[in-house]
DNA sequence: TTTGCATATGATAACCTTATCATATGCTTG
DNA sequence: CAAGCATATGATAAGGTTATCATATGCAAA
């Protein structure tokens, strides 16, 4: 169980997941869109939505060579929201906090 | 914004930080308790306390040269309670990620 | 069936995180 | 104030994560 919490917060701490996730949070986009919003290599943009693919936080739909990629709206969406309340409360403290800065 | 969500998920993505935020969600406990607990060392527990309570989700109290720490009830749990309802169902999922697996 | 685009994947070097060790601080009691 | 317990902290080696490079796959159109 412990280990379940541990590797759900992990797919999310992660700048290219992260980015990725709040992109689809307002449609869905192919990798190569992906890629153009974040700026980000393809290949890393690919390696990370197979993490969340396979995690369940999104999904795929093939369109000829084309992918794209859809959050699982149901589950982690809302889940985003409420952490998006809660979130300012923790900003500044986050931020100075000399572990998690690095 | 996306650094602060990161950070957020950082905090909880550690093995010795969830396993002391989950004993603290019961009740509150010194160091010693913690060590003795976990079986950590207790370098180990300070240096992730001293993250903890950086970023508010936990507080201490001293008691000589006791020090106790409680979870930040208002805002930790909550979120920690709500996570738990969704998880079960990416479990399986999670656990078959081998970039999360590592 | 060749070329080109869209995407995936394996290996690994570069980078980041963590636990540990050694030591410091700070109560508290004799 | 000396000794002992409770806890904190700095440095760093060991371990873990990530991006990148090189290359593969797979569709699509000429």
């Amino acid at each position: 169980m412990q280990n379940m919490y541990r590797l759900f917060f992990k797919a999310f701490s992660n700048t290219t997941r992260l980015r990725i996730v709040g992109l689809l949070r307002k449609k869905p986009f192919t990798v190569n869109e992906l890629c153009n919003k974040t700026g980000f290599e393809q290949s890393r943009v690919s390696h990370n939505l197979r993490c969340l693919e396979h995690c369940g936080f999104v999904h795929m739909t093939r369109n000829g060579s084309f992918r794209t990629y859809h959050l699982d709206k149901e589950t982690i969406a809302p889940i985003l929201d409420l952490l998006e309340k809660h979130m300012k409360k923790y900003r500044k403290k986050l931020e100075r906090c000399e572990v998690l800065r690095k």
